[in-house]
DNA sequence: ACGCAATAGTTATCAGACAACTTTTGCATT
DNA sequence: AATGCAAAAGTTGTCTGATAACTATTGCGT
């Protein structure tokens, strides 16, 4: 273990929260001196592993009543926190995301895109084809292509969500997607995209992006 | 100040990276006896406050090295802490962003809300209208309002965007929304909108939230 | 039945000590 | 002079035990 005794203590709280279920939303937690006894830790230990768990979400401290599980537990679920099950459900929910956003990131990238920054999205689209061609491996191609498109939407928060659906397009990949079948439908989807792209057709990007979305979710059997 | 100290405490740090920027992303912080000293609190309070920020990635913490500011702090500032100077500018961003997210969302919320989840909507609903009818303040009611119809959506993803969000609708009121003009449209927008949720007509509550969210950037001269 | 003070249960904070890890320093050996 | 290694300095990690402050309950007197 390299981890701090803190941060192992936040992990196997967590874990009585979510895996083991011994606590549910809104259980109270045993009192702190108590519970670092359980735990085999100091209280002062304990106490900056609720703080982990508290800033995450994950714990609300009431002083004078107690510490509780919050409500909403579920709904918060954390990366590189607890384990990488229910990948597939996370996964769902970011491509969700990801086909009602990057649709409409396209349409606003033909609007606003300046000439440099849109013959770099075309050459980004052409590199991916390349790969496709190739027999290469487009990860990272492909997911310059999207980011590409984005950023040329100049809206500071749309570019934030970027990192997130970086991790989507890497989930992806890891857990089996890229058959045959996805690289054609991915050839003609970017080849339509491109075109609408290239004339700054926002509505026709739009709708070639929401097609490449939906294909890509087939393709890994979501939704 | 009924927060905790060690709260307290992280938002004097934080304030110290993200609004004085008298510690900036990479910088090494005083190591912990000083900087307790500097701040007036005990080590154990002041490590508190630095795994609350660790937490959210604004520190990194190196064991016989020092606590670091974290390189990537601007990218990842999503949560409610401080810095809402994020002026006209950023504003506009997150509008836009919210008037292409939150339609869809409540098209979803229509399918997929179970029946508990439903009634929340609209009784948060109410609640704002309550608040308009009355002259009262309503930005809480109406972030509440907003939040149910994400949260009902039952994606992950989406869940995790409200932080943002519920930052656009402060910085909205603090920058002077919330003209009588803009309190009748919300209540016109909102009516039709809880005429549509109640209905699970998602369609009909897509476009209006769409209507919603233009009435809010047209009021603020965003756009 | 009511009000209110005492009490129990809980988190908040402090102080000081020692352990463990990382980097720098300085010295001995070659 | 260069190298290697041990000591030291700087830092975070953890523990202990005490006291303060807040919340809810209990129990008593009226």
């Amino acid at each position: 273990m390299r981890e701090n005794l803190s941060q192992q203590t936040a992990q196997r709280l967590y874990a009585r929260i979510v895996a083991e279920k011994r606590l549910r939303p809104g259980d109270k937690l045993p009192n702190e001196v108590e519970l670092s006894a359980q735990l085999g830790v100091s209280r002062a230990t304990l106490r900056e592993a609720i703080r982990t768990l508290a800033a995450r979400g994950v714990l609300e401290v009431r002083r004078g009543r107690g510490t509780f599980v919050s409500a909403r537990v579920e709904e918060i679920e954390d990366f590189g926190f607890g384990a990488l099950e229910g990948v597939r459900g996370q996964l769902r929910d970011l491509f969700e995301l990801r086909a009602i956003f990057e649709p409409q990131a396209a349409a606003l990238a033909c609007a606003r895109a300046d000439d440099r920054e849109l013959a770099d999205i075309l050459d980004r689209g052409r590199a991916v084809e390349d790969c496709i061609r190739a027999g290469r491996d487009r990860t990272k191609a492909d997911w310059e292509f999207h980011a590409a498109i984005v950023r040329a939407t100049h809206n500071e928060f749309m570019t934030r969500l970027l990192p997130l659906i970086g991790q989507a397009v890497g989930t992806a990949v890891a857990s089996g997607g890229h058959g045959a079948r996805l690289a054609q439908d991915t050839l003609r989807d970017h080849a339509l995209l491109m075109e609408f792209l290239e004339r700054r057709d926002g509505a026709g990007a739009q709708h070639a992006m929401a097609i490449h979305m939906r294909h890509a979710m087939d393709e890994m059997d979501l939704q």
